[in-house]
DNA sequence: TCAGGCTAAAGATCAGACACTTGAGGGTCA
DNA sequence: TGACCCTCAAGTGTCTGATCTTTAGCCTGA
């Protein structure tokens, strides 16, 4: 792409000055500040694709003239963009800002952030987590049982316990990649990318080292369960295993979730 | 909380220089710009609660004295943090930066355009995204029969075809709040927000008001057996008549699929 | 041939100035 | 006394212009 999709400019700017006569309730809209307008100008065309994957963007001096701000401006919205993970950045003489390719490994970091700010301000209940992961994980491994290939069955071997050492070093750990080696058995990434935000939210919130080694050992046992059932085929009973497992494990969630909200106050 | 929480600076900087002698794959990681070293500690301290909800930031000039990087410096941290809704600035003698409260309405939007994004690039399939939204939609049809308030029920049966004019201008959006009711019904705010997006990506990309009127009629009647479904809550009616409610849609999102991409190249 | 230095383009950072916004306090006048 | 206006101060918003740093490519000399 060419210069030509950047001519628009930041008219409103001149019209939304303070003197306007909004005599009632007019349908204006609030006078936005230059660097969000011009992220918001970049964030269309990325969206819309007039600006491709891959693409560079002018020199933020050039963005700056052809927008009429001033290259601080320019930067202040690339910033936005870039934490985004809309564009990213690069110096030197071959650098300058470009087109970023959509990653689901972003969108879970941003999730599992954003879900657990969601926890931490009472958005979201421990219960409607928990349900949320019953809802995804259910028909994951249903979907695993079926559609899991062979590097998905040695991943989900290695994430069992190594003979009988079943010790929170490995417990916590295991137990996170178990899970998600099975979401990623499911073959479906959007799955994957929505659910396990939602697990390592509640790993991380609620459980993380405070379980008990007995704690493990019961794990351990419901992994062997559903991971046999994922390697015979049989997607009832890996459904059913998952729901069992999930249902021992809530109890636990909702004792630390009490413990959490009791502290000083 | 007070200054002190600020007491962290930039050191890597220093010890990070080009003339590190590494010489071999040593345990370092890469150089950050400062903007990022700011944000990323800033995320942390929100992340970690010791900065709570609606808590006011140090000003900008206070900030760069206390990181001791230059204004400018700071705004671009900060520009990467209010465009993940982590902070938001206020301007006037009362403004500043002051930590955002989650909203689960900003989430839906970010993952609204992010998978739109991972779709359009292929990262995710056509397919995937259908599945999904039947594994999140066919439950949250089931809970909503058992859950459904009576509000629920007002604001889904406003949703249905008022009499027989079943047009496009009501089949668009009386399909879109139709099914976002039952999200909500759902009672499970987190299946909401993960949802809602998948549907919307479906929506906006492959149909908006390029179906026919008979299809739109069809919709309708579905629409209808399932409402009455969480009416009379009868919880496994209504993920069935979901369920086949999604089996009619399918062929036609495909189609839209393909033809999508039969196009220029 | 190749190691090392030079160069230019582009982002990163800085310093300082000025503009705009907004709440609060004080003063004026009916 | 009360409504209105003015001014002030603290912050963010924006601009200017300079310098620093990174990096690919070219050039030069052993």
């Amino acid at each position: 792409m060419s210069v030509e999709a950047f001519s628009l400019s930041l008219d409103q700017l001149d019209d939304a000055t303070p003197g306007v006569d909004d005599d009632s309730g007019l349908p204006v809209s609030r006078v936005l500040p230059a660097y969000e307008q011009v992220a918001n100008q970049l964030q269309e065309l990325i969206i819309k694709g007039t600006l491709t994957v891959g693409e560079r963007l002018p020199a933020e001096g050039e963005m700056a003239a052809q927008f009429g701000v001033s290259r601080s401006t320019i930067r202040e919205a690339l910033r936005g963009l870039s934490s985004q993970r809309l564009v990213h950045t690069k110096r030197g003489v071959s650098g300058g800002t470009f087109v970023a390719e959509p990653s689901s490994e972003h969108v879970r970091t941003y999730l599992e952030t954003t879900i657990g700010l969601l926890s931490g301000a009472d958005v979201v209940s421990v219960d409607e987590i928990l349900e949320a992961r019953e809802l995804f994980e259910e028909p994951a491994a249903r979907l695993a049982a079926v559609r899991r290939s062979e590097d998905d069955l040695n991943r989900l071997r290695a994430t069992l316990a190594p003979g009988d050492e079943v010790e929170p070093p490995h417990g916590f750990e295991g137990h996170k990649e178990f899970h998600f080696a099975i979401l990623k058995a499911s073959g479906n990434q959007l799955l994957d990318v929505l659910a396990r935000p939602v697990f390592s939210v509640l790993e991380t919130r609620f459980v993380r080292d405070r379980a008990s080694g007995g704690f493990w050992v019961a794990v351990e046992a419901d992994h062997q369960d559903i991971f046999d059932a994922i390697a015979a085929g049989d997607s009832e009973a890996s459904a059913r295993f998952m729901h069992s497992h999930l249902e021992r494990l809530r109890p636990m969630y909702e004792r630390f979730d009490r413990t959490a909200h009791t502290p000083s106050a």
